[in-house]
DNA sequence: GCTTGACTTAGAGCTAACTCTAGCACTTAT
DNA sequence: ATAAGTGCTAGAGTTAGCTCTAAGTCAAGC
């Protein structure tokens, strides 16, 4: 698959994935004679991946630690474990206090009010 | 209220707070006699409030935006609900992403898998 | 009366994550 | 066989949102 397939396919600009593998994000994408990228199912599955979790927020730095743990090998597996577990809790964290800030939204758009009226748990 | 007494009701940096000032995002925090701010209970709603908003990710542009329409007075009430409509759903379609990624990082972290294995709804 | 500590300003510096530029190669359609 | 389109690299530039620095003022304690 020709770089600017997987764009369309994962809607992901070709900078953002040469940027990645710059960065040793992602690794090892094949190249046919010519050069050109020739992303096989593993470097599709980990863009994908990546796609996903960073539309999460999840830092580039911890998907980075994340693959080179799995670049590593099968050794790996428990540290891997770790940090999804870490990522899992931080991404729990961030969703509660959007969800917070949900409801007060929701709640200032049904009930209009500014910061100038009496409080009822605005 | 002194400066830091803001930064620590409201886990905020003094850098932070002047910044916002700053940039225009809270005005007219009143000042005693030497010049050092005295934060009074709206600049202190509307901190709050941006607080809990940047905490769940609205950017600083968006809340700029509804602190000046704010600021303008009543005449734009109506306005000041649309930028939070939007802003709303803006958050919503964030929290969808956030919570597949999260079923997903919940999948792998019960049920371990690598990219190499076969998939089962990865 | 001097030191310590909290405040002030303007403006520079930093980090994350891209995004763009320049300059070149290769392929494909006319 | 030439022009358009897509790919490549290295490296510079951009944006958001702070964060830090320098240089100064002021109040309180020893």
């Amino acid at each position: 698959m020709i770089i600017s397939e997987v764009c369309k396919k994962y809607e992901i600009t070709a900078d953002t994935l040469r940027y990645y593998e710059k960065i040793g994000l992602l690794r090892d994408v094949p190249r046919s004679q010519n050069g050109q990228r020739d992303y096989d199912d593993l470097s599709c599955a980990i863009v994908e991946f990546v796609k996903c979790m960073r539309s999460a927020g999840l830092s580039i730095e911890s998907l980075t630690e994340y693959m080179n743990l799995f670049y590593e090998g099968d050794s790996t597996i428990a540290k891997r474990k770790e940090v999804l577990i870490k990522q899992r809790d931080l991404l729990e964290a961030r969703l509660k206090d959007e969800m917070k800030a949900l409801e007060r939204l929701n709640y200032k758009i049904d009930n209009y009010e500014t910061f100038n009226e009496k409080k009822r748990g605005n």
